[in-house]
DNA sequence: TATAATAATGGTATCGGTACCATAACCACC
DNA sequence: GGTGGTTATGGTACCGATACCATTATTATA
């Protein structure tokens, strides 16, 4: 149906390699000769197969990024991140969305492998190895953003969970605050654990004991994620504060809060992990713990494909990115003397603007 | 490398064609072959080829949906409904954001005609035909989504922006507005131009005459979508009531009122066209004239199903959706006795919520 | 028993490109 | 004039799967 490359060789009337050397700008090709393989393609609106470039060639010059949630700004910033540096390198995107549902990962993980990407990002439903094995079996470069792998020899770009959390929490520590209730992901992934751990470092510290009836699990998503800032009102004492494990988290807490007639800070203070995009802002814009997201993807890019580059032979390595302390209005004010921006807290700026959301295919 | 269908065949002692015919269940193959063939399967981890495949077989069976926004919930949940249309017909899909570019765009298009898509969804960033053109010349089949594209004969399924427009106007006049800013998209874009059409004929069926100053163009996204807002107000006579053209562009017009002290809806009503997702619920929360994206996404790609199916000599078509308004907060009261939801208006309901955002490569 | 249909399997060509090797013209240099 | 390098072009095989046709064994029907 579509011309071939056979096609546009009989009508220049020269051999399809040489058509091919044209295409590529590879090998020697007469200016004549070249100018009328491009009369020919013109006239055919010649279109090459990627395909049968990709059979030939054993490379597809593909990535797949699969990710956990797209609606959330956090992971579209780091498509973006991972876009921007990927298409510089020639490689396109595929993109892919779990919901943190395994069945649904474990379905694109098969297509892609099938489709013979050339490299992965993968943000995993959980923190098992599973997955991670399955694509190595395949002599398939991994690399795993967000979440630690304990089991799996695999590079890994993440953030400071655990150090973001304490700093986040010291910063209420020091505006007074001393019941500090804490709003998690699902218990299954890392990053909702180290969340946490950061949380009863910062209480431990400041001497106060360890409160388990304080911490909530739950999901990163929407359905089920308000539930838990209404449990954690109904808790004695009364939490004066609320530390969301993300941005997702705090959205619904706000909700439950102004349900709840609790207006934030003022009876209530609310910080989260993750930041919020400037066009999503809302009255009060939250104090965050704010992910690098866009670097997070541009450097698992740039690991994979110094993998894809050599014969890779090297150790596994594991990029732990620092997390940015915002603060803003959610967290209110001192309530003790005290100096809450010990840790070197930056000021309100929006951090997602500079790389509005774009994706691709 | 990797194994392929002929290291298989050598292991179970068979033929290629064999192998194939287990894993395509096509043939007929005995039950000890059969199982001769998966035990080799399993050992070798073998997965098969789809490049080859594909190769082979002149189909992908892969579409692609190219929007101009993700970031914008419309959007999302249009990709969800293709997604989910297309993988209950066996096809995966590669989504692509253009950002409302032409460059990006005509980009991902070459891309996408190399790999050999079967079938395109395209939201073209500008309302011509060029885009529409390039594809069709390849014999590969369009369904242009949201926007119309006069000079192209091309399936087109969009939402009837005009009459939409019109209903919500019409009901903030029938709330007592007489002085209604129009706030709209790109005038390159069809659905920029008939919202302001729906907008002009309301006006003008209530004796009102034109105000052409009362009209704004601007970009359907975020940097430049609250100066029109801005500038709006300090026509005299202010407005008392802002048409926003799209969700992004009425969050905008929010912001800038807040800043300007304006009370949303005691001071000035707002409406908009589009929905907002309920996780995203603001206070006041938006009357809209919600479109029905979920919708929009699964009819288009039944179009295009379609025209894949067969031999396709059928003429375009164009779908036309109904819009739904939807009463909340942000318009306020009556101004004057008037039966307000004359057209049959909807009460506040979560549309987004029942297809949660999820998208796929 | 002869003939035909069904079941089971395989050989070879092909999809649309590119790798590899071969060929030939031209020029430079010793 | 012979050797060697650069330029320009083409022939053939192959990437990994499947279409098509062929072959044989087995069973059903006349």
């Amino acid at each position: 149906m579509s011309p071939t490359i056979r096609d546009v060789a009989r009508k220049a009337g020269v051999a399809p390699i040489t058509v091919s050397r044209v295409i590529n700008n590879s090998g020697y090709v007469s200016p004549e000769t070249r100018s009328r393989v491009e009369a020919a393609i013109a006239e055919l609106h010649y279109v090459p197969n990627t395909l049968a470039r990709s059979l030939r060639f054993k490379k597809t010059r593909v990535l797949a990024l699969i990710v956990t949630d797209i609606t959330n700004p956090f992971w579209t910033t780091v498509a973006r991140g991972v876009e921007d540096v990927a298409n510089a390198h020639g490689f396109s995107l595929i993109l892919c969305n779990t919901d943190e549902d395994e069945a649904k990962q474990d379905a694109y993980l098969q297509a892609l492998l099938q489709k013979r990407v050339d490299g992965f990002l993968l943000a995993p439903a959980r923190s098992v190895a599973d997955p991670v094995r399955t694509i190595q079996a395949q002599n398939v470069p991994v690399v795993v953003l967000d979440r630690r792998i304990p089991e799996a020899a695999v590079d890994v770009v993440r953030s400071d969970s655990e150090g973001g959390a304490h700093r986040l929490v010291t910063y209420l520590l020091a505006l007074g605050h001393r019941h500090i209730a804490a709003l998690s992901g699902p218990p299954t992934v890392s990053t909702a654990l180290d969340r946490v751990a950061g949380y009863r470092r910062a209480l431990a510290e400041a001497g106060l004991p360890p409160a388990a009836e304080m911490v909530f699990y739950g999901r990163y998503d929407i359905p089920s994620r308000y539930h838990n800032a209404q449990r954690a009102q109904k808790r004695t004492p009364r939490p004066t504060a609320l530390f969301a494990a993300n941005n997702f988290i705090a959205l619904g807490a706000l909700r439950a809060l102004e349900e709840a007639g609790l207006r934030v800070p003022d009876e209530v203070a609310l910080v989260c992990f993750d930041d919020i995009p400037l066009w999503l802002q809302i009255t009060p814009f939250f104090t965050t713990a704010a992910q690098r997201a866009y670097q997070m993807g541009q450097r698992a890019t740039e690991l994979l494909l110094e993998r894809l580059a050599g014969p890779d032979m090297r150790a596994p390595r594991e990029i732990v990115l620092p997390v940015d302390i915002v603060v803003r209005q959610s967290s209110g004010s001192l309530r003790t003397p005290a100096s809450p921006l010990a840790d070197g807290a930056r000021q309100p700026e929006g951090q997602w603007d500079q790389h509005p959301h774009r994706l691709i295919g």
